[in-house]
DNA sequence: TGTACATCAGTGAACGCGCGTTCACTGATGTAC
DNA sequence: TGTACATCAGTGAACGCGCGTTCACTGATGTAC
């Protein structure tokens, strides 16, 4: 019995994985569970043994998306000292080539107004927020609580701009722009 | 056969803003042909005598949102002084009333990702944020063109994740960090 | 250890439904004489 | 000015299609003896 539970939990992470690469992608409505179940390797029509609707997998991938982030950003600051630490994650969340990847990049910016539309997810949504903010409040000099709210409004807001900017110039200055609040060069 | 063409330039207007606000209050994907033309008042046969496809919509519908926030900005920032307009366009952007109002919200905010994955609409939406930057850039002190991409992201980054949080002190946080960042208060 | 049975993750055909789009039409308005 | 005709914005039924979901099934694996 063992092995066949860990084996469906596996499936069920690869549902996970491949949903929240193709919402991130193409947009949530854009995507069918069919071509969720596709990406896993798998038919259609076993989605409904994993996740009672796709709406429940949407929240879930969204939820665990961003919780996924939030503790990336907590090992960081945990393994480094806090000036490296806030210049990775920064850095990483900026890098020209992150932000081209849509599929693997952050749910605030790539599905923020989608998951805010969706107010059964916002209390899973708001605690990932909690400790994205505790992890750059960490990091940060200073006045580190106000500073930590300025660099996620900033850093995702960038990453939302650039994304819009068909001038990678233009993209550019968004990122560098940032960069210039996380205190970095 | 004047007043033919402006009946008809005017019902095209009224479906471009029933798009734009079902667009922002529900997603562009989630909103069908017939719940538009329902919200100008007509019937959904209609709609191809107006536009091509349901995406030259969205296309137009992104493109002359921005296009006229960008408008709305620079008509502010001709009618005041340098302080009192920048004041205006960050409080009314970051003001939580509007920040709840996602059907009359900036196509930044509201739409940003999405519009994003729609390549052709791109170079409009790239033209009004170059309109944008300008008048912030007009309109604050100092090192003008940096800080005018650090508001703007910060502006864009803190509605959204203000709108994703369900504790308003917390969205709150991200709203005050955007007037920081412009200089107010 | 070997055999018979039970379980259930995953398959694939089928469902009703709402979508974007088409089209024959109607009736108000504009033009020609 | 009045009448006959042309135009075309807007109507509403109909289309094919892909969606989310259901369900009878299968076959690999786990359990009981």
């Amino acid at each position: 019995m063992r092995t066949t539970h860990e084996r469906k939990a596996e499936t069920r992470d690869r549902i996970l994985a491949a949903a929240g690469r193709l919402f991130r992608s193409h947009g949530i409505d854009a995507v069918g569970v069919d071509a969720i179940m596709h990406g896993a390797g798998l038919t259609h029509g076993g989605f409904y043994s994993h996740f009672a609707s796709k709406e429940a997998l949407v929240a879930e991938v969204s939820a665990s998306s961003l919780a996924h982030s939030a503790a990336r950003w907590e090992r960081i600051s945990e393994e480094e000292a806090p000036p490296a630490a806030l210049a990775r994650i920064v850095e990483s969340y900026l890098d020209p080539a992150h932000v081209a990847a849509m599929e693997r990049s952050c749910v605030l910016a790539s599905l923020g107004p989608d998951v805010a539309r969706r107010h059964e997810v916002r209390p899973a949504i708001t605690a990932a927020i909690r400790r994205m903010l505790a992890v750059l409040a960490r990091c940060l000099p200073g006045r580190r609580q106000q500073r930590a709210f300025e660099l996620l409004s900033a850093m995702v807001g960038a990453v939302v701009l650039a994304r819009l900017c068909d001038d990678p110039v233009l993209a550019d200055g968004f990122l560098q722009a940032g960069r210039r609040i996380a205190g970095l060069r």
